[in-house]
DNA sequence: GGCCAGGGCATCT
DNA sequence: AGATGCCATGGC
């Protein structure tokens, strides 16, 4: 991580293959989202370092990524674990170049990837919030699926109040572990979906299940093999996670009705390719099907724009 | 208003 | 192992 530590604001010095209003564009497709919020180019997010709640305010330059404090000036500890997280966030360690390298000869990938330059994987780095919404996310609708997150949230998680705006933080697990899937029926979670959703908060506070847990085991087969064992996280869910929480560069989750959808229409079918097909085109994404993925995704939203 | 949609699991054969 | 039912809202 390449930061410069300002005092009362800190500057994020990314790799080059960054373009800071590609990911705003991402970050804000969704108009129900309660987790960040983007005005005037700046992102706020409210964040919690060593059981504190800090506000930050993201903004950027030319070549840098900048964070205030509009609330409270965080110690120089903090301030490290702010600059951590909106680098893991941004999911700044990744090279991207050998990325764009393959993805510009790619088949599939050549169309879409100069459109999107700059975006990268927008991360979920605390794993309850990543496995929660992998489970929520299996919902038949993504519409219905943030609704169900917000009222999640807005019940369960803490908030902070600023200038007529309120920021809510993700439910804790320990939280959760302690509510009955009635608590969850209410909110109309279905009672499979609540059961997954508190059997993965109790895990994770009996300590049986942790982010650093999982990276320890370092390859993609058996860090899967390790999500899927969790009741409610299958093929797709633990793909998902890999994703977008343990940054695993094999990431795919190749039964994505999403990911379907979009290479129908990048590649002209009447029909949604098989999975033989992605297979296939797939082939030469190797090393890349994270990042593949989540561009194909991110095509998606151009048509509901 | 009827039908279909996304994923995971439970319950069959 | 592979097929089938279940969930339960939203968009067409």
């Amino acid at each position: 991580m390449k930061w410069i530590d300002h005092k009362t604001l800190i500057e994020l010095c990314p790799p080059a293959e960054l373009n800071f209003a590609e990911c705003l564009q991402f970050l804000n497709r969704s108009d129900q989202e309660v987790l960040h919020q983007i005005s005037d180019n700046y992102l706020y997010k409210l964040i919690k370092v060593n059981d504190k709640r800090i506000l930050i305010k993201i903004g950027s330059t030319a070549d840098s990524i900048r964070v205030e404090f509009p609330l409270i000036a965080p110690t120089t500890n903090e301030r490290e674990e702010v600059a951590a997280y909106v680098w893991e966030w941004f999911n700044l360690n990744e090279d991207l170049k050998t990325f764009y390298l393959m993805a510009r000869q790619d088949y599939v990938l050549k169309n879409i990837v100069d459109n999107y330059y700059g975006l990268r994987m927008i991360c979920i780095p605390d794993l309850f919030e990543a496995l929660t919404w992998a489970i929520i996310g299996q919902q038949i609708n993504l519409t219905f699926a943030y609704k169900l997150k917000k009222r999640f949230v807005e019940q369960y998680g803490e908030s902070l109040s600023f200038e007529g705006e309120t920021f809510w933080l993700f439910p804790s697990y320990e939280k959760i572990a302690m509510i009955d899937v009635e608590d969850l029926r209410k909110l109309q979670f279905t009672a499979r979906k609540a059961e997954y959703m508190i059997g993965v908060a109790k895990a994770m506070t009996a300590g049986e299940l942790s982010k650093e847990m999982l990276l320890q085991i370092q390859d993609y087969e058996p860090m899967k093999k390790k999500l899927m064992a969790i009741r409610g996280i299958g093929a797709w869910s633990a793909d998902y996670v890999l994703m977008k929480c343990l940054q695993h560069p094999l990431a795919f989750p190749i039964a994505d009705v999403g990911l379907h959808n979009a290479l129908k229409v990048q590649l002209g079918l009447e029909r949604k390719p098989g999975i033989e097909e992605i297979e296939g085109l797939a082939k030469n994404w190797e090393g890349w099907q994270a990042y593949a993925t989540f561009y194909l995704w991110r095509s998606l939203y151009d048509k509901a724009i």
